[in-house]
DNA sequence: CGACTACTTCGACATCTGTCAATGTACTTC
DNA sequence: GAAGTACATTGACAGATGTCGAAGTAGTCG
């Protein structure tokens, strides 16, 4: 660690240089925009629903009972999803299918370490 | 699992039934809350700085500058991710020292996959 | 065509969030 | 003690967010 100046008298330095990194500022703003896009239960919720299926994509009308949502709400909470790039839209016909974006989660888990 | 029940005599029915699940509402309310510590740029880069510093410690002084608010919004942010368990705050003396809890961090990552 | 279905978008509302100036608190130094 | 420093908390405000009912869109079926 490092012997950080301790306080004697003098100008009571505070600190030697510290050497670390941010990210830029466009960078940060769409990182966390992808995380503000799992900063909601709701959309956890859903996110996991769609992640933990048997087959590889859901059915919009299975998102419905088990999240507790009205109808608008729950395609509210879906575009934010797919906006953030964490899950695609498909619609075949009447329905919409989800699918998650595997590729989008691996780069989130890389900025948490 | 719900039998979606196909409403008129033959129509065309949506999906046969989906087997997923989702973390119950207080597991995802635990979950969000970590997430919307990361749902913001300043946080993100907040952060970031703290867990590359070449010591494992930083002091909040070097926070000020390179995130560009002020005093107060800075101490605003750090408190929401002391709050969401990602970092730990310590005061010696006059000077306050914050880093990162790796394991906090892990633990996020596995809920992404 | 017209009726119906699955979903999206709009409008409105209450709540939450980020921001800073002003003020408070804890600590050090004189 | 008094004065000064580093940070936290408060108060106030604009802007973002979650929610649902109502209306709109796109597809199917007869």
């Amino acid at each position: 660690m490092v012997a950080r100046t301790p306080v004697t008298r003098d100008p009571v330095a505070c600190c030697s240089p510290v050497r670390a990194t941010m990210p830029d500022e466009t960078q940060a703003e769409v990182l966390a925009q992808a995380f503000a896009a799992l900063a909601d239960p709701i959309r956890l919720r859903l996110l996991s629903f769609v992640a933990s299926a048997n087959a590889d994509e859901v059915c919009a009308c299975d998102l419905l009972e088990p999240s507790g949502r009205s109808q608008p709400t729950v395609s509210h909470h879906m575009k934010i999803l797919i906006e953030a790039g964490l899950i695609t839209r498909e619609k075949r016909g009447l329905w919409v299918w989800y699918r998650v974006v595997p590729a989008r989660l691996d780069a989130l888990r890389v900025v948490l370490g």
